[in-house]
DNA sequence: TGCCATCCCATAAAATCCCATCCTATCCCA
DNA sequence: TGGGATAGGATGGGATTTTATGGGATGGCA
């Protein structure tokens, strides 16, 4: 599976909190059979992450291969998967919101779809604007202190 | 089966002991032909830990792989099997704690149902909070102080 | 006959479905 | 190549259906 989201799409969020996913992004997912997204929040940045529950399958998978009840991984179970939400799609292409996402995301009116390849991130709006700008300009500083940038990786094809 | 218990949901114990499951978890299970969710109490945390039945055939299977004779995991099969008990649900979708896992959890007027992939938790919901939050700072740590542990498998939100 | 577990019903709130409308990118044809 | 015709998307809002929850009725068992 190679790069499945693209682009950036602001979409409107309207008072029940729905919002239209892009119907590029649905049409990548309905082509894996997929007819919701998963969600969460996004570790580093205020902004919902999303991709197919494919991809979270897999990381269940891996918490599962290891013994059930071993407490190592009860930290990163608790902590990863609770915060996983399935959202369907309704006749519309669209998806409802949970509250506690909003909030991380500090969305209000509108979201911007973010596609970043394998998953996606769903932000306000200005604030991604400003968080891009930002992630620019200290590229640009690291890039005038010498140092290759990984936005050409050496390698060939898709990795993850 | 893959992901199928997702979100932390907090519904309220009526006087009788009585809570509503999520009908999401409810309709995970009704598509295994499950009317009933098997539950125990958890190890390593004050709280009751549920799934169906199936899923609990396949714990004990693991036990049976590992060492059929050991004792340790005779023990464990004990322990472990010894204290699950079937969970019928009501007419309305809602299941009867019974008094020893509500004490083993700490529940009172609330229980917060956290989806954790192929089982979940029922806690105390302020408990909880406070348990992820735990986890969240130990995860934290534990990733300043080097890099992947081994018992962090690769986060949804590490890529991005 | 008293107690407890079920079952059943009523209600309020929330989530979902469905349809009408508005836009916009695309297509077709003169 | 200009411009209307179309199809697919995005939106708004109302109609329905599900959920969650409280309480009472019922039936079995000690």
């Amino acid at each position: 599976m190679a790069v499945t989201y693209t682009d950036v799409v602001v979409n409107k969020v309207d008072r029940k909190g729905r919002v239209s996913v892009p119907a590029a992004y649905r049409n990548a997912l309905a082509k894996q059979g997929l007819d919701s997204i998963a969600a969460f929040p996004a570790l580093h940045h205020p902004a919902v992450q999303g991709s197919g529950m494919d991809r979270l399958e897999e990381i269940s998978a891996r918490f599962d291969q290891a013994d059930p009840f071993s407490e190592e991984f009860d930290d990163g179970r608790i902590v990863l998967l609770s915060q996983v939400r399935e959202l369907a799609f309704d006749g519309d292409g669209r998806v409802t919101l949970p509250d506690d996402l909003i909030a991380h995301a500090g969305l209000s009116s509108k979201a911007a779809f973010v596609g970043l390849g394998k998953h996606f991130h769903i932000w306000e709006p200005t604030a991604f604007e400003e968080a891009r700008r930002a992630a620019k300009a200290r590229r640009a500083a690291k890039a005038s202190t010498g140092g290759r940038q990984p936005d050409r990786p050496p390698a060939p094809g898709d990795s993850g």
